[in-house]
Order: C-alpha cells, then structure tokens, then sequence
DNA sequence: TCCTAATTATGACAATTATCATTTATTTTT
DNA sequence: AAAAATAAATGATAATTGTCATAATTAGGA
C-alpha cells in the first residue's frame, strides 16, 4: 500500500502543512478505495468518520431538491479532499458525492484528523480557509443562479469545467458530462441546455464532439457569460 | 460603556464559550457603534479588522451583481455576528453588510478575537460551525434559485423571513422590506414579485399592510414553496 | 454483432418571467 | 401642507424557459 509522505495530496490543500509524523500516523491507519462510476463516496444526511483523500478520478457533488431533481453544487477531483466539514462541523453529510468515472480515493480516519487539527494550527486554519472559500464561491453562485439567463449561466459553467478539469489532447474540456447533468449545474431542462449548446456550436463558440464539448472562443463565452 | 460579560450577545451564537476573562478583554478594546439605516457596516472586497456583534437592528447582506444587480444573500439581527470569516480565512470581505434600520452594534478588534481563537478551542470551533452552517444553507439555496420557479421562492421567503423575524403585535413579519429588496432576495424583477405578492393576496394566503406582511395560512404558503 | 435502452436532438406549444409604460399611492423634502 | 421624489401596482407585450411529443443517435448488454 501506498505511503502518504510521497502522496500527491502532499501538494494540495490542507494536506500541504501536515508533518512526516503526521503523515506516517495517515499512512498507517488509511485504506485506499476504488469507487466505480456512479457510485457514492458520500451520501446526503450521512454521517462521515473520516476524510476522503481524491487519489485519481472526478465526482460531482449534489443535493436533491424537494421535487426530486438533482442540483450539481460543485466538481471534485484528484487533488480535492472531501468530508472535513462535516468532520469539523460535527453535522451529516450535506451533499452527495458521485462518482463520474471510476476513482481511487484514500480514507483517513476522523481520529487522526482530529488529532492534526489539535496539533498543527495551520492545518487547522487551512482546512477553515477551504471552507470559507467555499462559501465565497457559494454566494457567488446564489446570485448568479438568481439573476443571470440560462444562457449566461451555460457560458460561465464550460468555462469553470475547463478551468476545473482542463482540455485533453484534442483541446476539449476534460470530463465527461451528460446533457442532464450539464442541466443539473445551470439549472435548467435539458432540453434547453441541449438548444442552447446546439445554438453556442452554431455560432462557432464551442464544438460539440459526443459528448466532448471543445471551447473555441473563449472570449465570446465570457461576453455571453456577462450578459452581452 | 456597557460591558461585555453582560452582554446579550453571550446568549447565543459562538460567543456564548467565551470566558469571563475572555469577556472583560473584549469590553476593555471594543467600540460601540451606532449605523444608521442605509449604512453599510461592511463592504464588499474591504479587508475587516475585527468582529462585529449586532446587538440591535436589522441588516441585510448583499451581493453586487456584474450586471449591476443586488442580491441579497442573508438577513442578519440582533444576537449575530459579522465579520468572523474575513478574519478566520484572512480574505476581504464578500458582502456588503447594509442596515435595514438604524442599528447598535460592537466592533471587537481582530487581536482579541484571534487570542480567544489560540485559547479557546470551543469558540473557534463554534466560529467554524457558524461558517459551516452557512455553507450548507448557501448550497440549500443554489438549488433553490436554479430549480425552483419565483413563485415558489416567494413562499420560501416569506416562511423564512417570519421565521428569522418573527412578527409584530399585529402578527406581521416584524421586517420592513422594499418590494424591490424582496426581488433581490428571491431573484426576479420588482414587478414580478409585486405581481406575486397581490396574488397570494388575493388567494388569503397572505395580507398586505403597506410593507408589513402578514403570512394568513402558513400551510398553503408551505405547499406552495414545495410547488403545489 | 445485434438488440435494447438511454441519450441527444428538434419541433410545437404552453407557461413563466421580464420589460416597458402608465397610474396610483406613499414618503420625503421644502 | 404642498410639492417632489420614490415606491407600489397594474396592463400590455415580448422574451425566456419548460413541457410534451417524437425522431435520430449513441451506448451498453446479451
């Protein structure tokens, strides 16, 4: 098994500040998963006893509405950790996580964290400030989902997912989205997000390959995303 | 100058873990301030040196939009706090903090809060649930705002503000809110929220008394927030 | 590989929501 | 108290978005 003091999670994150002690304690209390393709590495209103380390692999993070309709609140991927707020906050679950490929993915037991937090303050704040970015970010998309057009919100969403997961070798953006789920992210019917994608690579904006969506003109889908 | 270890604050929130000494620190540094309504305690992108507990007064946070329009995001009252995610995550402030009427509040400078913080581990981890709490609630709302049409989010609310406020001795929601500031709070067009208000009007679920809003049949305004 | 199921795409139409214009009511200022 | 400014209300209309139906395409399993 792996050892956590050359993990690339090192490089990320919270994890960054932790000690070799630290990480050896990780090392030997951890167990590595495989989390296949639409499975869940979390599930809403669950409690959690540890933190979960994304080793390799994307996930979504979602909430169900009261209608039954699924809303995407943020990608996940290598690099990422998942579980500490509900670890510091001492509250279930509130979102679940869902694999959209197959992962790898370590859990650190909620006992070492603890541990880490009492230890090493700067771990501690680290794992604050990542919440609190969150919230930023949060807020951000509470105004923008409140008061921005579908199509506005469509544009800012590719341009985040290329940001998030970058291009592959033939330049698109690198997941693999559904047209529903692309509609669960803006909020919207797929239908509509379909036409409006369809109306974006009519324009040459993207270009749409399957389901590969390829950015051609980054500018007129920031223009879009302001509203112009 | 009041003093701080009678402070009404102490009853609730993160503040309540504070010690005597604790206490007697903040009543030697803090301000007493008074904001007069329309005024802002905070503002967007300002760095903040300290906290500020609301001891009076209504405020709401807000959220300038790149299209020039304000959402406003939480309503604060008396017994809250403000500014504590600035200071833990040492970031500028996100929103606007703007008074819905003339308010009192208490400025403790950030070195206070920051010893208290080193100190005392409940009062940092109760400023770390607050923000988690927020957190959640934000995600909460993103789904809303995408996938709940206004209708709905006017039901919502107006449960959520009697439930924030509380109502008055005529049993209206006890917050005085332009029609306009109710728009930005449910994110659609001044007309379009007038328009709904008159509705539920006319079908008794609520009353209308100049601003003040009177809920009628809580259940009805429930169903409808659930999209019946 | 074929078959089935799921996904994507598109049209037609209905419902929702925004915008603009105008009137009425309420606040604020003088 | 009157005048001016602001806010609320309402109608008419346009734009956006959702829903339903159906066809075309793609993906996954036997």
């Amino acid at each position: 098994m792996s050892n956590c003091t050359h993990c690339i999670m090192k490089r990320f994150n919270a994890l960054k500040t932790l000690t070799h002690d630290e990480l050896e304690r990780f090392s030997d209390h951890k167990t590595s998963l495989i989390i296949k393709k639409g499975e869940n590495i979390m599930t809403e209103g669950n409690s959690i006893n540890g933190l979960y380390c994304i080793q390799d692999g994307k996930c979504k993070l979602t909430k169900l509405n009261t209608n039954g309709k699924e809303q995407i609140i943020k990608f996940i991927k290598g690099g990422d950790i998942l579980g500490h707020r509900s670890i510091l906050s001492e509250e279930p679950v509130g979102l679940n996580a869902t694999a959209l490929e197959d992962m790898r993915v370590c859990f650190i037991p909620k006992g070492d964290i603890l541990e880490s937090i009492k230890d090493n303050p700067q771990f501690s704040l680290n794992l604050i400030k990542n919440i609190s970015l969150q919230l930023s970010l949060a807020n951000t998309a509470i105004s923008q989902m409140a008061q921005k057009p579908v199509k506005d919100r469509l544009a800012e969403t590719l341009l985040s997912l290329e940001e998030i997961f970058g291009v592959d070798n033939e330049d698109c953006i690198d997941v693999i989205l559904t047209r529903e789920e692309i509609a669960n992210t803006i909020g919207t019917a797929t239908e509509s997000a379909i036409r409006l994608l369809s109306n974006l690579k009519k324009d040459h904006v993207i270009d749409l390959l399957g389901k590969k969506i390829k950015i051609l003109n980054k500018n007129a889908l920031k223009n879009i995303s302001e509203g112009y």
